[in-house]
DNA sequence: TTTATCTTTCATTTCTTATTGAACAATTCG
DNA sequence: CGAATTGTTCAATAAGAAATGAAAGATAAA
């Protein structure tokens, strides 16, 4: 079967109500601009909007993708830390329910991204600095400024990243 | 011809240096975390580090990649404003040199980023909001308890956006 | 005007990433 | 112990994104 978008489930499993389906649309917007599958995003949202904690189930069927797709978005989520497993009583499957607390969500989220993408970067504009004394007259001179540009950069990215979260966390998001 | 990475120029093209190389690298790198095309980040690399201002054919000859990515890529930075065309004169050619002022780079990028995937987040919440009052008892209660927090999200957001801007820019990168 | 140079466009191809689904655990129940 | 239910893994496939290259525009020089 087709993932046609968010629509189609298999006979005998409740359909999407409308506000499912709009907030499921936002959070799938939101995955665009964060680089994340789609399919994560669908969970996320339904997970969001969900009164109870859901089982692996609804989300193969409300969202019609596959068992493999809800089984590893939901590792996913939940190694992120967006996402905690709840025990319910005589029930043998496992339970969802989704972590909305700003602040730990966007931290979370910028760590592994940052660190995922970026180990490194220290040490590779260092490995430049040094290729760059082995260059001459004007052109080291050119290329010296702009690695000191970078290291600049990096420097105060570092220093905005703990502000973001702090500002992202004062006041936060619990509706009340 | 096909992309094999950074290799193989042409006959005739000046190869990389290991500088350029490692330059080059970094903005690869950085362009994953951002999710912009890796030829994109070659070409802003590549400008980067140069000491001159360069024609679109240095793009093609010494990244090697097509006349179609080069133009289409150039284009991309321009309009996103982290390249600007510099007129040489005796020659016919357009020539570009990166902009490198993080201040501008970063809000310039985040405001194209956030307004393609975004622009309509509020109307959508506001219609969210809306069809949560069809919603009955406890059902309703959670979900506008969660459109709230969502609309609080927004907001913290939109607050800590121009935060960012002015601490990235206060001190900049204009080395010195 | 004709020719040469430089640039853009866009249908096709290639490459990457996300999703599927069938096979294989693992667990609980009868 | 089976049998049924729940969950994971991973090779194969599909969907999506990026890059190519050939053709067509522009512009300038001859």
């Amino acid at each position: 079967m087709k993932r046609n978008s968010v629509a189609n489930q298999p006979a005998g499993a409740t359909p999407l109500s409308p506000v499912e389906v709009e907030v499921i649309h936002l959070f799938v917007q939101l995955s665009r601009a964060l680089g994340q599958p789609p399919s994560v995003a669908e969970i996320y949202g339904l997970l969001f909007v969900s009164p109870h904690p859901l089982p692996q189930d609804e989300f193969y069927d409300r969202l019609n993708l596959s068992k493999g797709s809800a089984s590893q978005g939901l590792r996913y989520l939940l190694d992120l830390g967006a996402v905690r497993t709840v025990y319910v009583a005589a029930d043998r499957r496992v339970h969802y329910e989704a972590v909305a607390e700003l602040r730990n969500l966007a931290g979370r989220f910028m760590r592994q991204q940052l660190l995922t993408n970026f180990e490194d970067s220290g040490a590779r504009l260092a490995r430049i600095a040094a290729e760059a004394q082995k260059l001459d007259g004007e052109e080291r001179k050119h290329v010296v400024s702009r690695v000191k540009m970078l290291q600049s950069w990096e420097k105060n990215v570092k220093r905005v990243l703990p502000i973001i979260l702090t500002v992202l966390g004062g006041r936060n998001g619990a509706a009340r």
